[in-house]
DNA sequence: TAGCTATAGGGGAAAAATCCCTTTTTTCTT
DNA sequence: AAGAAAAAAGGGATTTTTCCCCTATAGCTA
């Protein structure tokens, strides 16, 4: 019986390391076979080029140079055999959905127990999957059609957060866009409303984290 | 010669499991022991209440409910001989910043070279300090006054912060906090005036730009 | 063409936030 | 223990924000 071949893209060297020790340990018989690190998805791809190649790839979302969407995606049209797995910080419904669509085989919060780890290797190496509740909590709702919907803001709108995040009162805003401070008020009203928040501190919170605003 | 105990506050499990592992690995004269983990400063606390206490604790910064800043300052007041490693991604000037004038004993971040942070354990147990070349590095100009102007702010004004950037009222935060809206307006005066700014939706723009809060 | 929708704007009032000034309570320091 | 400093709180006034309900105009479209 063949090794399963892993690799690990993560920018952390502590945690690639540590995690290597992980999975060597419960893996009494000697199953698994670190292939290769990368600390990006850049140096994962030079990796790449030359075979062996790993069965499965551990891949972090959050790293410098080419992150885990681009390395997800490049794996995909390339190297479409190999198994990607995410493990992240990562809970936002935006980043699994987008790992869910570009067909990972699993996704698990950096935060789970040793032993889902292993089950989630052994899962994935079976040629099966392996989700985290909060990933299949996702999948559920959006199977549903419940979620989703990006709202859409118009030129001004945007233009009035910009306005909004500062020190100005709507007066000063109204003046320096050159419109009725009634008009500015419909804006805050329908931002409010499609963004589902209550006060301009919470717009402007929402505005930050949504990257509608430089900060 | 008595073992060296050490604890590991952080919220990712099978970052703690590789941590001990990595720390074990290194550990060929049985110097360390792990006293306990946590996911966080509250688990901590509880943990600190009864003997015996660890010597050294590596800590993370980012955990939910208790974070590290709020964990070390608790630690200072209620333990200061136990000595804090603080070990993030964070690199921020900020973070760093208040962190070492907390007086964590050492600074660094996950992303080392394992005999790094072999390094870092010595000297912290050899009663030194190990910091990050980004750490010192912030260090040097600050002590060269090319940069300063982080104001000090208390721990109620911090937990204030964290609920001025929500939807709630002062009267709500007052409640919240069992205190009288008239004390709340009082925190918020100050910290306007600490902070240089004119209203709640730009106060809580700059306690996101410098990391005072979670977005 | 009547009807719909988006955009701009108005009146007015209640609720919150902001400001200024004073008093009490607690804590820390000699 | 007296005095100073910091923290907590109150009174009261002004400004801003937030809400609700309403009108006008232009562009589209069934």
């Amino acid at each position: 019986m063949n090794k399963i071949q892993i690799a690990i893209v993560d920018d952390h060297n502590l945690f690639r390391k540590g995690l290597i020790r992980l999975i060597n340990m419960g893996d009494s018989l000697q199953r698994y076979n670190i292939l290769f690190e990368a600390d990006n998805g850049n140096q994962m791809k030079e990796k790449m080029k030359l075979s062996p190649f790993p069965d499965i790839i551990l891949m972090d979302i959050d790293m410098p140079e080419l992150d885990g969407f681009e390395s997800v995606e490049w794996l995909q049209r390339t190297h479409g055999d190999v198994k990607v797995l995410v493990m992240t910080m990562l809970e936002k419904e935006s980043a699994i959905l987008r790992m869910l669509r570009m067909g990972v085989k699993g996704y698990i919060h950096k935060d789970i127990e040793v032993a889902d780890l292993h089950a989630a290797l052994e899962s994935i190496a079976a040629n099966g999957i392996y989700y985290s509740e909060a990933a299949t909590e996702v999948m559920q709702q959006n199977l549903n059609g419940l979620n989703n919907t990006t709202v859409q803001l118009s030129e001004k709108e945007r233009e009035f957060i910009k306005f909004a995040i500062t020190d100005m009162t709507y007066q000063q805003i109204a003046d320096q866009m050159n419109l009725s401070v009634k008009t500015i008020d419909g804006y805050r009203e329908t931002l409010f409303r499609k963004l589902h928040v209550k006060t301009r501190v919470t717009l402007a919170m929402h505005a930050v984290k949504h990257g509608l605003v430089e900060l």
